[in-house]
DNA sequence: TTTGTGACTTAGTATAGGGTAA
DNA sequence: TTACCCTATACTAAGTCACAAA
């Protein structure tokens, strides 16, 4: 492929140069000439430095160079290739216009921007141009039909629409467990009260003589007839949505249009935590405008508020990589409009952390050494971070921040362990030196695991352990961020993190080195990497609730097998007929049924196999998730790789969604990738 | 040194919608 | 053509981590 793919060639880099941030104001400089409505067709830029070393670090004025170079160029481009997907805009500013001007052949080969190709930004500016149109609101509340009563106390009674709005959401919810939780039902009935007029307070006091089915049937009929709808109607729907992704879906950055990720704000509702959360049920209020922050360039068209309101606050900030911002009142925290990982912002951040991970392979013995001497440090705190990093290393654990304890619910990572987390035993089941983990991590999924530990690293827990309550901390000398600090110095841009991407990774290469047979056939070999890739969730833990229909799924599964294994030795049966036919007959008509006799058993056999290997992969998957390690942890370019070793088309193993994200991947690496 | 904040990545689940079997 | 099933996508919660402020 590219003669300059970046394969192996990048790994001294700062990844992707983007040294820390001088604190430089860019706007004015950019000075609009990234409007600049040309439309000469993207002649596809040259390279000067064609043999493909990517130079790391050029100066700042050198990728100002190559942005004016390309300004004329790519924001054309993408026009040309979303063309298929969305209706073509009509009216538009004048850019639009000249660039619909230009005839579309629709099935010409889509040429897609090549940001892995070009210079990075090093002076910790994200970009240089912005615009875009702003965030779409969640639709104003519509009161209910009055034929649609709340009661209380068996007698109905008519709530004015705030407090009504709010009722619904809980209505809506009726048939989920979360309605029947103690949490859940006390924060809801608290935040509902603040939404009730003073004659609703006063009479509206037991959550218990609250009757919502009526709503909650309203609602359900409703999404039926819904389901219900024409196609006509639907096709409606359908094209207002499209409208609406064209127009607010995306932006323009840096002369290129790239796709928003999400676009729309979060509508109010209950607030549904994970696992035992203490906030649970409490109200999601409504963003408004003017609770939303705009983050575009200064020479860019800038969003307009809806008619009559007001930003929060306009700004122009290109050291950072989001669009819209806004606080959101249940933790406080602030939630962001951003781009989709399709886009080169996400992609070149992608691109850099499995650089970074791969730095890591080349010195983790140096670091295994160096923990492992740790161990035997004469501080307590270097032989808790050294044991940390073990687990961290040896079981992919998350870093664990502490939190704020009744905001939250309970999850802890290695850092933040606590005594009740782990029991250590001398022996188990024939092993030594056994450690058992058993606490919730991220989203209080549930991790447990039995592993045999080094004899020093027993020691230690013991160790750690002594005279401590079920509740303190496992590591009292630890946190994240002292383990960060240490992990930086012995490698630029190393964090916990990082052990995870790296240690997955790895894994999937060497679990599809050795799972894969060059003789299997495509399904087998498919299943082989869903083993492989089977192999690195297990290692983080990714699981997921067995899915509602997985029973009946496998059921139906099970008796197509069972249907194809009749089918199979019928057409075998008459095969053996049509061989003997043969025989005695000599003629070119049986000897013709000979062969179409055979070619059936041997299409059948393909597809039983097919069955059973689909059967044995979704059985070995109930319960745990595949997307998120395919997403976030392995190194794409494995996957690309091994699918041009094996000759597999690439669409078995990414989805569309998976194939944009990951363009960067497919386009620069080799079926001899190494990670 | 500790605490808080902001930006960004990682996470599981709900649901829309498209394909397929009946 | 409809019902069903499954996958892709949308959604948004919950982490990580750097840096600033106290």
């Amino acid at each position: 492929m590219k003669s300059h793919s970046a394969d192996g060639k990048h790994k001294r880099e700062k990844e992707n140069g983007f040294a820390s941030p001088p604190r430089i104001k860019m706007e004015t400089e950019d000075n609009g000439f990234h409007h600049s409505p040309k439309h000469e067709k993207s002649v596809k830029r040259q390279y000067d430095d064609g043999e493909a070393e990517f130079k790391p670090k050029k100066v700042k004025v050198e990728v100002e160079k190559k942005a004016k170079k390309r300004k004329h160029e790519d924001y054309y481009e993408d026009e040309e290739e979303e063309e298929d997907v969305k209706p073509k805009k009509k009216t538009k500013d004048k850019k639009q216009e000249t660039a619909g001007g230009k005839k579309k052949v629709k099935k010409e080969p889509e040429e897609k921007w090549k940001w892995w190709e070009e210079e990075r930004a090093t002076d910790g500016s994200k970009w240089r141009f912005l615009e875009h149109k702003g965030p779409v609101f969640a639709p104003p509340y519509e009161p209910l039909p009055g034929h649609v009563r709340f009661y209380y106390d068996g007698k109905p009674f008519k709530l004015a629409t705030a407090a009504e709005e709010v009722a619904t959401f809980f209505a809506k919810m009726l048939d989920h467990e979360y309605t029947t939780k103690d949490v859940f039902r006390k924060n809801f009935f608290k935040d509902w009260k603040k939404e009730m007029t003073s004659e609703e307070k006063a009479k509206l006091t037991d959550l218990n003589k609250c009757d919502f089915n009526e709503m909650n049937e309203y609602f359900k009929a409703q999404s039926e007839a819904r389901k219900q709808m024409t196609k006509d109607e639907k096709l409606k729907i359908k094209l207002e949505n499209e409208r609406i992704l064209e127009e607010y879906g995306f932006c323009v950055m840096d002369n290129h249009r790239e796709r928003i990720g999400n676009f729309r704000i979060e509508p109010p509702g209950l607030f549904r935590g994970r696992g035992n959360h203490p906030k649970m049920g409490m109200l999601k209020r409504r963003i408004r405008p003017q609770d939303v922050i705009i983050n575009c360039s200064k020479d860019s068209k800038h969003p307009k508020p809806p008619h009559g309101s007001k930003w929060k606050d306009v700004r122009f900030d290109n050291k950072v990589t989001w669009l819209a911002s806004w606080t959101e009142n249940i933790q406080g925290s602030i939630k962001y409009i951003m781009l989709n990982p399709s886009s080169r912002i996400k992609g070149e951040k992608d691109w850099q952390k499995y650089e970074t991970a791969r730095r890591l392979k080349s010195c983790v013995e140096r670091l295994r050494t160096q923990y492992r001497e740790d161990w035997k440090s004469k501080e307590m705190r270097i032989r808790q971070r050294a044991v940390a990093l073990y687990f961290i290393d040896k079981l992919a654990l998350r870093a664990g921040n502490e939190k704020e304890d009744g905001e939250t619910a309970d999850t802890v990572g290695c850092c933040s362990l606590r005594v009740e987390h782990i029991k250590v035993y001398a022996e188990l089941d024939g092993q030594e030196y056994v450690v058992e983990f058993d606490f919730l991590g991220k989203d209080s999924i549930r991790y447990y695991n039995k592993i045999p530990v080094e004899k020093r690293v027993f020691k230690n827990l013991q160790l750690f352990l002594e005279n401590k309550q079920p509740e303190d901390d496992l590591f009292d000398r630890l946190n994240t961020s002292i383990l960060n600090k240490h992990l930086q110095e012995l490698m630029d841009g190393l964090t916990a993190k990082v052990f995870r991407t790296y240690n997955a990774s790895i894994t999937l290469q060497q679990q599809l080195k050795e799972l894969t047979c060059a003789d299997d056939n495509d399904p087998a070999k498919i299943l082989s990497y869903n083993r492989a890739n089977r192999a690195v969730a297990l290692l983080c833990n990714h699981q997921r609730a067995p899915p509602k229909t997985f029973e009946k799924t496998m059921q139906n599964l099970q008796t197509k097998i069972d249907e194809k294994k009749k089918q199979l030795s019928s057409t075998k049966k008459e095969f053996k007929a049509a061989k003997a036919d043969a025989k005695s007959l000599h003629d070119d008509k049986s000897r013709k049924a000979v062969e179409t006799k055979k070619k059936a058993v041997q299409r059948i056999e393909e597809q039983l196999m097919k069955l059973e290997v689909q059967a044995t992969d979704r059985e070995e998957n109930k319960q745990i998730a595949l997307g998120t390690s395919k997403l976030n942890y392995l190194d794409p370019r494995i996957s690309v790789a091994w699918c041009k070793k094996y000759n597999i088309p690439l669409e078995k193993v990414y989805n569309k969604t998976q194939r944009e994200k990951f363009a960067w991947a497919i386009d620069m690496a080799e079926d001899d990738f190494e990670f």
